[in-house]
DNA sequence: ATGGCGTACACCGTACGA
């Protein structure tokens, strides 16, 4: 069974960048951040027709979240969640489901768009900490609730300066300043492993290249997008790697694919 | 210091991303 994350920078745009990586790839689960769409014009029917249940929270312009799991390996999908509950919240960042496999297992698996923040000090920046509290919060909640979770998404942080292919210019800036990194930090010891620590890795590996100044050709990405999940999963964990692959093709999301391999 | 590129909305440019 896999998992996996993926920004897609506009559902509608990358539809088929996404059901072609979905086919080649037989991944059972995928959660996608900045659908920037409404749910009436959602792609629900070429999803279906792929062989996809999807589940989607979205909004005009900004945001949105969804989640596809393959009907052929997937019997259930139960307790959908929309954004952090308790959370009041115009921007739509956070999907969740537990889904039971044909083979009997179950995992709740949550999909998240955490906020950028734009400048540390800014009221987005405000906002992105208030929310990664709340998400915490929430979290911590449902570890109680359910053994198997993973939380995948755009965490907008970068963990370590081992992340960014030019630290010294990301110095205390957005993503890796220290608040966010503590932030990250306090979300994983609510009771999550990162299961990008579980492996071994080679150095310069990234999840986001910018689409200006050649950023991919010349490798000079960020590592932000993250699969944390619970001991119970983490035990059963195969690998988890990024698939730079589809930021290779004509009009690509400017973020690739994280995806991990479990035992079951 | 700025913009460089891409997306959305809808202006014929602005907001935003990371």
């Amino acid at each position: 069974m896999q998992i996996a994350t993926w920004n897609v920078n506009s559902i509608k745009v990358r539809l088929n960048h996404v059901l072609n990586w979905l086919e080649q790839t037989q991944t059972t689960a995928l959660v996608m951040q900045e659908t920037k769409t409404v749910d009436d014009a959602f792609p629900k029917d070429d999803f279906e027709a792929a062989g996809f249940e999807v589940l989607f929270c979205g909004q005009k312009t900004y945001n949105g979240v969804a989640l596809a799991v393959r009907k052929s390996q997937v019997s259930a999908v139960d307790d959908i969640v929309f954004n952090i509950p308790g959370y009041p919240d115009e921007q739509k960042r956070l999907i969740a489901a537990t889904i039971t496999t044909k083979t009997g297992e179950k995992v709740r698996l949550a999909g998240a768009y955490f906020p950028n923040g734009q400048e540390v000090g800014s009221d987005k920046y405000f906002y992105k900490l208030e929310w990664i509290a709340a998400l915490t919060h929430w979290v911590r909640d449902e570890l109680g609730r359910e053994k198997n979770f993973v939380l995948g998404g755009d965490f907008n942080i970068a963990p370590t300066d081992a992340d960014l292919w030019n630290p010294q210019e990301w110095k205390g800036k957005i993503l890796v300043s220290a608040p966010e990194r503590s932030a990250y930090a306090g979300l994983v010891q609510s009771g999550l492993v990162d299961t990008w620590t579980l492996g071994l890795h080679a150095p310069e590996t990234y999840s986001w290249w910018d689409y200006r100044m050649s950023g991919f050709e010349k490798n000079h990405g960020l590592r932000i997008d993250h699969l944390l999940v619970s001991p119970a999963v983490a035990k059963d964990m195969k690998d988890v790697w990024i698939d730079a692959a589809p930021r290779a093709l004509e009009k690509p999301s400017d973020h690739a694919p994280v995806v991990m391999q479990l035992d079951w």
